[in-house]
DNA sequence: GCTTGACCTTACCATCATGGGAAGGTTTAT
DNA sequence: ATAAACCTTCCCATGATGGTAAGGTCAAGC
């Protein structure tokens, strides 16, 4: 299968293919005859993969982790979660910074008028 | 006053006090003896303001609309307050984006063992 | 067999905000 | 005078992705 059907069936653009395949996060794929990539239903599945870890925000460090313990039959399931455990706590912790900031704003904005005049608390706030 | 100070009194480095120089959303200070920067009190308040929006989360392309609204003393209020909501609500999408990916990973983390043994949820999850 | 369009290839550049480092000049304190 | 601390510019790297250009290839219709 070539490259734009490859990327149709796993979602991943014919461009991050090539490069997960240059950073080889995926093996290189056989050349069809010499010039076009030829990819199986292996491919496709590990793309997939890819692309959900993607959606679940995993650096492409850690995918590249978790594709190794998937492919690795004798993995030891603490090792998965002890990724997905540290994942979480970071996600988490980046929701707590963005709602400081919302919280932040939403009270500097509550407190704006937002008319004609200039007077504004927000720049206020900012400017101190 | 030098750019070590400048970036101390700040909080802003030095190397991206050059930088908001160099796109220009700081004016060009003058040099003191034709080759270091020499910052007034006004060019730390300034920075400062940057400092604070960003860490509030505004892009530079605002912070630079902020900027130029804080100093023109005839702006309406209006102005600033719809940057600042629709930052706030870019904020809150990013949060509920985040937020599904963390409910997501719990969900699947819930399932998993984290054991010796090779079955793992969360990589089905992953593979499908 | 030829043209056209859809597809593939590589290579390079851009993003966004930031840091690192090199190579070299200046100031300040000892 | 020397050393440490500072400044300068310039170039490179990040992470994941998209864009584009220049060129090769394949498939379908004429």
């Amino acid at each position: 299968m070539k490259i734009g059907e490859a990327s149709r069936q796993s979602g991943v653009s014919a461009k991050m293919i090539r490069y997960y395949e240059s950073i080889q996060l995926l093996e290189a794929a056989p050349r069809h005859d010499n010039t076009y990539r030829d990819f199986s239903g292996d491919d496709i599945h590990t793309l997939r993969f890819i692309h959900r870890a993607r959606a679940l925000g995993f650096s492409m460090e850690e995918v590249a982790k978790l594709i190794g313990l998937w492919r690795d039959k004798t993995r030891s399931s603490r090792d998965v979660k002890a990724i997905t455990n540290a994942h979480i706590t970071d996600l988490k912790e980046r929701i707590k910074t963005l709602q400081g900031m919302v919280s932040t704003l939403e009270h500097l904005a509550c407190h704006c008028h937002g008319d004609e005049r200039p007077n504004c608390p927000i720049l206020e706030g900012l400017g101190e």
